[in-house]
DNA sequence: CAGAATCCAATAAGATACTG
DNA sequence: CAGTATCTTATTGGATTCTG
């Protein structure tokens, strides 16, 4: 039993983890997991993402609850942006997606030599 | 200690999860980990994909060793796609995701909610 | 510093038609 | 049945400029 409705993965559900799960999201609750961090300490940390592509990902993420932004009223403004305790929650599920990525990783780049050779022969 | 670099995301595994955990890639393994699936009874199960999507996600998915494509030549010929040894080990890693997705979405959906209100106000 | 605005190129997604 | 091919249309991503 439990076989064909164990896991239903409704919209609503694939929706939420695209959000969370995205090409930036990790790395950047990667960073705040660890201390607060400023927009251009995070760009530092993650030195691929643009600018634009870094505040999108941050809008995002504030708005699922998973982060928040704090202004900080100096002059120049600073902000900073911390992990929420919705936030922290992700970490194991986090943690366990990037062994698995870690321990297979031989595995998976072989699997892609051997389907790439037979593709390209 | 192990704060910094307990987890560093390097290129290859934020690429590799991407793959895994795109839009359709979840859903799919999802169907397979119960029982082979032939092409047509994919597009059932997950009514929203679109052929052409589909297609992209099994080739991208069967690239990274992950589910297997077996041709079974009668006429007209099946396409019979399972899940492989390595594809079974994303289980976990999956389940706790979705787990969290389940558990957590009502707090997402109030954080939402109110980041949304903020906003438009 | 922390973005918003804009423009443009590249890519992805959808719809349709066709094939072994 | 299980796709491929093609065309068109969003949607993304990068580069650049500007601002409180």
């Amino acid at each position: 039993m439990a076989t064909s409705d164990e896991l239903r993965i409704d919209a609503p559900h694939r929706e939420l983890l695209d959000q969370i799960l995205d090409k930036w999201s990790l790395s950047v609750l990667n960073e705040l997991c660890e201390r607060p961090c400023r927009f251009n300490e995070l760009r530092r940390a993650i030195p691929q993402v643009t600018q634009k592509s870094l505040t999108a990902t941050l809008r995002r993420l504030e708005r699922n609850g998973v982060i928040e932004r704090e202004v900080v009223s100096t002059r120049p403004v600073a902000v900073r942006y911390r992990i929420t305790r919705l936030g922290k929650t992700l970490r194991p599920p986090i943690d366990v997606l990037l062994a698995w990525a870690a321990h297979h990783m031989p595995a998976i780049e072989h699997a892609r030599a051997t389907f790439d050779s037979a593709s390209g022969t």
